[in-house]
DNA sequence: CGCATAGTTTGGTCATACCAAGGCTTCCAA
DNA sequence: TTGGAAGCCTTGGTATGACCAAACTATGCG
């Protein structure tokens, strides 16, 4: 026989789990060790059938549970693609479940409070400890925002990348990944707000007041600026079409 | 014919996608909508292939997505139940995924760290707008935490419990579910570090020291008290199990 | 009325087949 | 020589049908 046994062929099919199980076990395995190298189109389901000698019904179902978790991408008709995770994959994993509780449980609001009470806490800690380059990223941030005040597209792109950078100043990998999560799932609200060149005017005042009270090392100040930044964007948002809170 | 077109029918097999998906969103859009009762189960597989005029290949996949979202609880030789999804849904479908990259990325470090940030502005928060109620939860919570200083189990237990206040406080949905991730991920390694009744008290007195700032409405010590407590923790934990950073 | 038992339902898995879209090779024409 | 069209092979998506063991239900006995 030329059945090669290069890697786990399982073989409990009783224990009372799912026979896909086991081979979702090895398959992470190899991808999080990287012996299947990030980018790298996984085996034919064919293949994998008889690598793991099991039915087709069970190599798809092991390759659906991988990419749930994030760990392959795998579009319609395309071969899955090895994932290798990171904090960004978990994020997109939830991506489906808070978009329903978006329109849900309370909405919107939840989430943009929170967006606000982790970015007073962002510019309080800048306001402290902010290195020079932080404040120098601040500030060529800040500058590409008022470069962009005529254009509102851009300056919706820059105030985005403005917010970035305070995410950036923990040296923390979950905080970038949480602004783009905030950018996410508050954009599709965000973007329908009315836009026009004196709010984005007003909104730029803003951030210069946030980065002053950074660089003044002041963190009162800046979180104060923060707040009543997000409030009155989050005003304007409310307005443009009523949310019952 | 018998056949009854109660609900859903779906007829583009083409359109590119998958033919689950149409199926997947009818049933998503029923337990959204209530028609398919919390806790109820599902309808048997053969049914929905009826129902839908799918083959059971497509209901079977449509069935594990919707498990993947958390709207159905699909364990292994049972019916499916349906789950009305809430923020803790989101919260379990990520886990499979933060589990692997605590693992990996830099390890609890990053998230042990962003826990210190949120719990900061937390208890700078509460001691500026905790509301006599919220007092008093910290209250008895600090004194159940106080009678099971014997019991080091009973003592862990307390201590979650007076954090927990700390994230009911905003009224938001997002932190209770917030506070239950980091008590998730973080407990195999909270527990695996050794207790003692000198470190129990050492933690009940740190618990008592943010209460007392809190209840005096100083967020400064309140938040440079907690800082010292996790941070003590931490070290804890680190040494426990020397963590590299 | 309680409980062991037999029959039925149902989810998990396998084997097979077909189709259409993606990929690749070949080969012609400019 | 080279760009591209035609045709073949591969591969993922779906449909059937069957079988098993566990879960569920009904039955009947003590």
């Amino acid at each position: 026989m030329s059945k090669k046994e290069t890697s786990g062929i399982v073989q409990f099919p009783s224990e009372g789990g799912r026979a896909s199980d086991a081979i979702v076990d090895v398959l992470q395995h190899q991808i999080l060790s990287g012996e299947l190298p990030h980018n790298m189109p996984l085996a034919s389901e064919r293949d994998l059938m008889e690598r793991f000698a099991a039915s087709r019904t069970v190599i798809r179902e092991a390759v659906a549970t991988l990419a749930s978790r994030g760990l392959l991408d795998a579009k319609p008709r395309f071969r899955p693609i090895v994932r290798k995770p990171g904090y960004d994959t978990a994020l997109s994993s939830v991506g489906s479940i808070v978009e329903l509780l978006l329109e849900q449980t309370g909405g919107v609001a939840p989430l943009f409070q929170s967006r606000v009470f982790v970015e007073r806490g962002l510019v309080r800690d800048a306001a402290v400890s902010a290195t020079k380059g932080d404040i120098a990223d601040l500030k060529s941030a800040l500058r590409r925002n008022k470069d962009a005040l005529g254009d509102s597209d851009a300056f919706y792109a820059t105030d985005v990348a403005f917010h970035a950078v305070l995410y950036e100043i923990p040296r923390n990998p979950i905080f970038p990944t949480l602004h783009r999560a905030y950018a996410t799932w508050l954009a599709p609200h965000w973007s329908r707000m009315l836009r026009s060149p004196e709010r984005n005017r007003v909104n730029y005042s803003s951030h210069e007041a946030i980065y002053m009270a950074i660089l003044e090392r002041d963190p009162d100040v800046a979180e104060a600026e923060l707040v009543n930044h997000l409030h009155t964007a989050w005003e304007h948002v409310r307005q443009t079409f009523d949310i019952d809170e």
